[in-house]
Parts: structure tokens; sequence; C-alpha cells
DNA sequence: CTGAAAGCGCTTACAG
DNA sequence: CTGAAAGCGCTTACAG
């Protein structure tokens, strides 16, 4: 810090540095970055007087002269889940470690303002950029892709662009692994109750195949998730008592508290009548009165490996067209049990 | 985007717009901005070369040049609670409002990482920032307050140095309210269960003021949230049962859905042997089976203050030293009813 | 109204 | 090994 005539402080440059160090603006910039050659009294002369200043050098000016911001940056359609926290931390830890800064924008559900955060984005000459969820999203994606900027799409069906090579969380191997469990348990019939989500709407594939392989039946059902206690109770029954004699359930987390009390409610008892199953994707997903058996996602760990992909391709490694990151897997607790006999 | 020679693109300079049509680039530069007079045949050529080689100006030098970043910085101490998303939308939504970007960063719980991303955001140059939770934070500070760059903290009972105001969710005017109801109902003893949790202490004094206003007797226990189920089961049956009479509980949001869980397990009924009210500081914390009266923080709401906060002193108006803000509601709803007869 | 020049704070070929 | 100079992409007094 240097004061100025006003009595504030402001930032010291490196020309303060050299001044006081006796040496050249240059000089100064080569003994401190310690890539070229400079003799050891100058080395010494300038970090000492580096150290007196107290200097920490302007990285934004730096990073323009090198035609790179350093900072990276990711676009959330809506903030609509705890996963994001999780997958953030993630992210940002391996951002950190490469010195990468993270800007975070969300569009708030919004289709044009998440177009208007890319251009921002863009305007900011972003190194690299994440796009979750990301709606039809069209030409503002051309200028990232023009200049070769890597962009990573995640939580999509298909990516927006051929362009854009997308990652998403792969359930599948812990599915396998619950539904194989449940078929050497003796279960026959599986219910699965999703909410109406497109990371719920991914599943069914999975559940089906899986439930195919293991040779379970496998209905599903979709229901809001501010549906009537007494609906959600008679639902349960009928398929409970119903031809299918479903003895397993399957729900989204944020169905399994519902779903845990109107069992309760209608005296139907975990695992002995019926087991249970749910899906979580973030930390948060499982605090729950009732511990039950999990298909658990490590969100954070999600994070790490999008970041580590976003590294790579800015080291010249470029990712394939689709990823599926197994960071799931399958938590066997007390909710379910052996089938109950017909 | 022009044509290199390998074939990219690379992005448009304000100096290729200049030379399309045909003027300096500080005139080019003047009609884009429209701040100075600029003939009305040069301002109409360069915006149509603007739009023509698809100009995106480089905000990165712009700011340089104007020893700015427009860019905010936020650390948080760590990403344990859902409330952080909401604080992040609404945050993140008035910095977009005026043209700032939001860098975040999180120290995974670590003090020493705490004041690594600090310095890292001060090399950065934002013209402002946020601490959430902040340990002791020492001389990572003074770049910053030296500088006379605004810094806020959030979350904590004092501020980490008299040059850093604090702003606080305040849920005084709700938790008077919540108890004020109570009373009218009959209940003259409450129970608070609480959570290891800073927030939570925060609550023992204005929970106890309140009672106090109110003319009931107030209770408190702290439990982790893993205490096995039978434990919470005993130790709400012995203050329920127990000299103090309590009839009425209060929970912290994580609480919530076990203490349900267990007063069903005794027996107790909610409303009618006792009333039940939670904390919820995220939109998350809604998503209950048994929808609880609930003292609900609007955590949106809360960034957005102290968004406007941030803006207002990069205006030249600085906050006070401390600043409650009331985001917190009183949502009454059917787990609460008259006082038992005794 | 417009152009030539300086400068934001750095880094790095280019000569010495 | 070291200094003088150019330049990253902009903006803005300063002359004309």
């Amino acid at each position: 810090m240097e004061n100025q005539p006003n009595g504030r402080a402001r930032p010291v440059r490196l020309r303060d540095v050299a001044a006081l160090a006796g040496v050249d603006i240059s000089t100064a910039s080569r003994a401190l970055s310690g890539q070229r050659k400079v003799s050891a009294d100058a080395t010494k002369r300038v970090s000492e007087a580096a150290a007196a200043l107290g200097f920490a050098p302007n990285q934004a000016a730096r990073n323009l002269r090198l035609s790179r911001t350093m900072a990276l940056g990711i676009v959330i359609h809506h903030f609509d889940s705890p996963i994001y926290l999780d997958a953030l931390e993630g992210l940002g830890g391996v951002y950190h470690e490469h010195g990468y800064e993270l800007m975070i924008t969300t569009a708030r559900g919004d289709p044009a303002l998440y177009q208007l955060l890319m251009q921002r984005l863009y305007e900011r000459r972003v190194d690299g950029l994440i796009l979750w969820t990301p709606p039809a999203v069209g030409g503002a994606l051309d200028p990232f892709t023009s200049g070769d900027t890597p962009v990573l799409a995640i939580g999509v069906l298909s990516a927006p662009s051929p362009a854009v090579p997308h990652l998403n969380v792969s359930e599948k191997q812990p599915i396998d692994a619950a539904v194989q469990r449940l078929a050497a348990l003796g279960h026959r019939s599986l219910y699965y109750l999703s909410s109406p989500r497109s990371s719920s709407r991914q599943r069914l594939p999975v559940l089906d195949a899986a439930a195919r392989r293991a040779g379970v039946t496998f209905v599903h059902e979709e229901a809001p998730l501010d549906q009537p206690m007494p609906a959600l109770c008679d639902q349960l029954r009928r398929w409970l008592g119903g031809p299918e004699r479903v003895t397993a359930v399957i729900a989204d987390h944020r169905h399994l508290g519902r779903v845990t009390a109107a069992l309760h409610l209608i005296n139907v008892r975990v695992p002995e009548d019926v087991s249970l199953i749910g899906f979580a994707r973030s930390r948060w997903a499982q605090e729950m009165w009732l511990p039950a058996a999990t298909i658990q996602t490590d969100a954070v760990q999600f994070g790490r490996v999008v970041g580590r992909t976003m590294i790579d391709w800015l080291g010249g490694t470029r990712p394939p067209e689709t990823t599926e990151v197994p960071v799931a897997e399958w938590i066997e607790r007390a909710t379910i049990g052996p089938a109950p006999r017909p």
C-alpha cells in the first residue's frame, strides 16, 4: 500500500517495487516470476522491496497482457436443488487448485436471461464455460465455440450443440445393485414414485433395464410434491394391494418423507411389509428421521470430475461427446428386507 | 469474429470495428459508448460495423483502463446449509442488475484456506468483498480496508474488525409473534430443541426475551443431529411429562422431522397434546411431510438486501456497523393449537 | 466533432 | 543479466 494525497492507500504496483529495489520494472517482473535468470543480488533486493511494500500483483492486468482471464463461468438455469451447493464445492475446489476463479450466474428459470448471462460471460472473456441444464441457447454459443473456448453442458439428455460435450451423473451401477439386491430378497415387483423433474425422468430407462435384467416387474408413477396426503395413501394402497403385488417402493428424495408417513398411516410396516429405497442427490438429502436405504449421489465428487474435465480441456484434451460420471452408490439400510410371504 | 491464419476466429477488437467503419478507434469508442458527441454519420457506420463483425467489447480490458473490475467476491466458510443457495440467488440477482459479476469461493471449513482465498480475491482486485461467517481473519483484511474497498460480514455475532460492518437475519419479529400466539392459546411452557450451530445459538436470547415478554417459561436443549431415536423419545417424554409441563415444542428445521416421528412413537398427538413449531432457513426446509407452523426465513430476500447494501456502499453510502435484516416471518399452520387441559 | 497520444499494470521478445 | 520498448484492448483528456 502506498499513501495517496487523500490519505487513502492505493495498491502497490510493480513499478513501486522496482523503484524501491533500484531496478527496472522488467527486472522486477522477472525476479518475482522466477522464470528467467536474474542476479542473486537483484532478486534479493526485489523480493525485499515487494515484502516491505506488501506487493500483491494485479492479476487482472497480468491476465490482460497474457490474453486470458483465469476466470471460468457457470450459468445455472435455476437454483432449484441443494445439489448445486455440493457440485459447486467440488468444482470450485478444483478450479482453485489450478488458479482459476469461478464466476457464477443464475438465470432463475428464464431462458432469455440465460442467454444474456452467457453474453455477459463472453464479454468477460471467461476462459471456459459450464452450462447447467441449459435451455435452447442458439447463437449465444457462437462467440465461444468459434473461438474454441471450452464449453461443457451438465444435466442434459443431449447437448445444446455438437460443439458442447456434456456430462451427467450416472446412477446405473447403484440402481443395478439395488434392484439385484431386492430380487435376491425375493421381491418381484417394484414401484417407482418420482417427482416431475428431468433428473427423475432420466432414471426411468435405467430402472427399467435393471428390472428387466433382474427379472422383476417395474411400475412407475409421477406425482407432484404437494399432492395431498390422503391421495398418496390411496395411491400406495392401490399398488401394494393390487394385482401387481408391489413389495418394494423406490421414491425420489423429495417424496421419501411423505411416503414414509403415508405407509405409516395405512399401517404398512417397513421393511416387514414393504421395502423402501430413496434417491438422494445431495448431502442434505440424507437428513431423514428414518434412515432409508439409498442410491446416494456424491455431488461434490461430480463437481470435481466436471472441474477436472474443464481443466483438462484448457490443457488441450477435449472430452468425449458424452460422459456418464459414476458418482452414485448403493447404500443398504434397514428399510429393505425379505419380500413378505404372499 | 475474425479469422486467424490457423482458421480459428479470435475476438473482434474495437480496432477492427473502427477500421471497417473508417474512423479512428477513439471515435469508435465514443460512438459505441454514446457518452460524447459523435456525428450521426460516424455513429451509424460504427454501429453497422460493430453489428457486422459481431463486436462484443472486452470488459476485462475496459475495466483495467477504468481501474476497477466490476467483480465482487464472496468467501463462504463452508457450504453447510442450503441457505447459501437462496442467498446467492438474491445476491447474484442484485449484482447482475448493476453490472457486477460474482466470484465465489469456499474455504471448506479451513481458516487458513479462508485467508488464502481473501488474498486471491484481493489480487483479482474485486471491487467489494463479502465474508460469510469468517473465522479470525487477521491481516488478510488489511489490503482491502486500507484501500477502502467495501467489505461486509454475514452471519457473525461480532464483525471481524470495526472496519467491517455486518448483517444478520433477524428472527425477532416472527419469534415474538409465535410466542405471543402460543401464550394466547394458553401455553405456559416452551421447549426449544436446537442443533449445534451458531445460527441456533443466536436464537436463544431472542427466544428468551420473547418468552419473558409473553410471560411464559422457556427451556432449551441442544442435541446432535445423529442422536438415536430412543434417546430423543426419552428426552421429549421427560419434558412433556416433567414438572415444567411443556406443551409447545420449537425445533430447528433439521430436528423437525425427527421430533415429529418421536412424538408419534410416544403417542403424543400434534397439536392436541403438544404444539409444534419449526425454524426454516431455506426454501428446501419446507419440504416436510407434515407441514408445520414455521418461522420461515426468506433467504433470497436476505441475499438481495446484502447485495443492495454492497451496491450502496460502492455508490458511497457506508452501512451502519450492524444491521438486523427482518426477512423472517411467522407462518401459522395446523401443528399448533390450544394448550391441553392440565 | 475527430484524431493522435497516453495510460490502466503487467510481461516479454529485442538489443545491449 | 538488464533496460527500453512494445503491447494486451480499451477510454479519455488534449489539441485541432
